[in-house]
DNA sequence: TAGATTGTTAATCGATTAACAATC
DNA sequence: TAGATTGTTAATCGATTAACAATC
């Protein structure tokens, strides 16, 4: 079982999207599937697939394949999707916003457990239920209701503060809206995941113009 | 100048990245700066920042370093950002607004033209000074006013049908924000880039139960 | 049993790092 | 000129693909 070591970055994010197509054959009641099958639905080469699937065990059966059921378990165990995450959003603009109304997230284990923003305007709205609290609480919120991720939506100037006060309540991991990286200290035991909005728009022009084609 | 071919996606995943430290020099009014500092800063290898600025010609001086404003302009070249793109924004639920009122990307030189929702509740609202349309005009939007880029935020059912659409019309590359991956026909001359959210956040959580350390 | 498909090793390919001559 | 730092080649490292024996 703990086979699971020294697995690669390039694994790790293809993991999500196998959990994806899997969720969708499920839901397709397609109980088993090759390498093969999976490679021309998913996009991965069926080399590929074993060699991923295999940095965590044997889920195969020669000469019939992957049980699809089976398989999603465990993917999602690998994608540590057998526990409930308890977040807080910090900052509830659009971003903010939208993620706590993304009811896909609740459904896979990550529960908002509260909602922070500087602006008097958004303080005391409930969005899908959560009432934004001023940033003030944050602290003490952070210190009291042991929480496990941090989501960070407010502006790049404030991030770092933000940021500094989930690593001091010992928050496990933080999900990065804001276009800055992140100082850790070396001994912060914590994992940090950023969505860069603006660099994946630049990828997008930089392809764009790439003459290749 | 047309050294620019073949130059992997590894390397322009990071253009972005320098886009944004030489920016941030600039501010600070730092002129110019070597391999090695930069290095310190961004956290990539010197070597590895040398070999890929050298991709697409020789920016850099023996002895001196490179002229950071020279550097950022080549880079934003590079990037595609010395023209305006028009662009669509289709599904104006919070991640379409949150689009649509970053100021850095109208900035850079992405202009929403319009946006479009099938919600009579949000058609009408003006977002950032755009009125929000209903999608049944896209189609002809899109026809008549010649734009280079659609934003999808529209729920995955419906990311495929506005996917065709846009490519129909001749749209040149699609930010897609949809939690699907789109099918695109052979030899449609259209470029994607994706933003899977959920699969950012299954990275996270999964790293967050990575024995490792 | 015969056919299918995995698990796994070996081969290939590509990306990163190291080293250093060229040169500002 | 001497020192610094690039541009670039060669070495290393890691990831992907191919191949096939094991086995269901």
């Amino acid at each position: 079982m703990d086979k699971k070591k020294n697995i690669s970055m390039a694994v790790i994010k293809r993991l999500p999207k196998y959990h994806r197509y899997l969720r969708e054959l499920m839901e397709n009641d397609i109980d088993r599937i090759s390498s093969k099958e999976l490679s021309e639905k998913i996009g991965f080469t069926a080399s590929q697939i074993r060699q991923d699937l295999n940095n965590f065990g044997d889920f195969g059966q020669q000469g019939y394949g992957y049980n699809v059921k089976e398989l999603y378990n465990e993917i999602s165990a690998i994608l540590g999707l057998t526990k409930i995450y308890k977040t807080v959003i910090i900052g509830a603009g659009n971003i903010g916003q939208a993620i706590a109304n993304y009811t896909y997230f609740d459904k896979v284990g990550f529960s908002v457990q509260g909602m922070f923003d500087i602006n008097p305007k958004i303080i005391g709205l409930k969005i899908n239920d959560v009432e934004v609290l001023d940033i003030d609480f944050l602290d003490d919120f952070l210190r009291k209701d042991n929480i496990d991720i941090g989501i960070i939506c407010v502006p790049k100037n404030s991030a770092q503060k933000v940021c500094d006060m989930l690593i001091r309540n010992k928050v496990k991991g933080i999900w990065n809206f804001a276009p800055v990286d992140l100082q850790i200290p070396e001994d912060a035991q914590i994992v940090v995941e950023n969505v860069h909005l603006s660099e994946s728009l630049l990828t997008l022009s930089c392809l764009m113009n790439d003459d290749i084609n």
